[in-house]
This record gives C-alpha cells, sequence and structure tokens, in this order.
DNA sequence: GCCAACGTTGGC
DNA sequence: GCCAACGTTGGC
C-alpha cells in the first residue's frame, strides 16, 4: 500500500497550455518547466513519482479545476533558465548551481465537466484548501487527501487513486 | 482592463 | 535588516 502517496494542484493558462494541450502532448507527457518562485519550486522537489497532480487552468473562463495529471519524473534542473532567448531565462542561476527545477507529468484524465472556481468556494471540507485563500497565487501547492477525495466526488470520479 | 495581493530587488 | 519601488499573478 502506498503511504507515501501525495496530491497537489498545479496551474496553467489555458491559452498557454491547456490540460488538453497535455493530452496531445507526446506520450501525453510534458516538462513543468517555468516555474519561478521559490515555494512552488519547493512543492516540486517534494513530488514523487506516482503523485496525482489537480490540473488548474487559470486566466480562463471560468476559472477552474480541468482535470488530473501524475508526476512520471522527480524533480531536475528546468533548463529554460539557462536559455537567453526563453521568458523564463534567469541571469543569476548556473548550471553548476542551478535555482529552478522542473518535473515530468503525465495525462490522467479530463474531468466530465470542469470544476469552476465558484463551485468550489463554501464547500464543507475544502475551506482551507489553499487554491481558495484569498490572494493565493502559488502556482504549485499540495492538496490533502480529504480534499483531493472531496475534489474527485464533486467532479463525479469515484476510481481515481 | 483593473487592481489587490503578493514576491523580489536593491538602496540605505 | 528595513522597506519603497517595482513586477507578476490571477480573479473579476
Amino acid at each position: 500500500m502506498k503511504t507515501s502517496q501525495r496530491y497537489w494542484l498545479v496551474k496553467s493558462e489555458p491559452s498557454v497550455f491547456s490540460i488538453r494541450d497535455l493530452a496531445r502532448s507526446p506520450q501525453q507527457r510534458t516538462a513543468w518547466d517555468g516555474v519561478r518562485n521559490y515555494q512552488a519550486r519547493n512543492y516540486m522537489r517534494q513530488m514523487a513519482l506516482g503523485d496525482l497532480v489537480l490540473f488548474y487552468h487559470s486566466n480562463a473562463d471560468p476559472p477552474c479545476v480541468a482535470g488530473i495529471a501524475e508526476v512520471v519524473r522527480t524533480a531536475y534542473p528546468d533548463d529554460t533558465q539557462f536559455d537567453k532567448s526563453s521568458h523564463h531565462y534567469d541571469p543569476a542561476s548556473s548550471k553548476s548551481n542551478p535555482r529552478w527545477d522542473m518535473v515530468d507529468i503525465r495525462y490522467r484524465r479530463e474531468f466530465p465537466a470542469v470544476l469552476p472556481l465558484d463551485r468550489l468556494r463554501g464547500v464543507t471540507g475544502l475551506e482551507r484548501m489553499e487554491l481558495l485563500r484569498k490572494g493565493s497565487r502559488l502556482s504549485v501547492q499540495p492538496v490533502t487527501p480529504s480534499e483531493w477525495n472531496c475534489i474527485l466526488k464533486l467532479a463525479g470520479i469515484k476510481d481515481e487513486k
């Protein structure tokens, strides 16, 4: 039994990279690059193989949880930090001491219907969810097992462990 | 497009 | 180490 199973939520703007883009990616996987926030990076460093991830659409209409992905590679240096042509280039980082990491995730499923942010507010069991905290901007965040179960129930999904 | 909330930077 | 200025996030 996997007692170490953990749950997370990552944000992406669907106009940039949506859950369908993930589903259409080679092997349905992608490197989750471009995270430039220390707290978010530190959470990524805690991710383990097989951890499950809620895929959230920010700056969307409506903003919503759109589906589920899975961690398929643990943290390793984000190569965009060394790429001068990248928006995510970080001149203060060096290859000998990289500052930013990324993980790889793989598509698991799209929710039958997205769960709008509005729908989550006020739900019993989600009162303390990071996503719902006023002013929360964290793009990678932990989700508790009870929050996970609650979200999946709202999404009408029974079997995702 | 607005702007509140938040994180980072850099002068002192 | 403080904090003002600035940049970014992301809901609305």
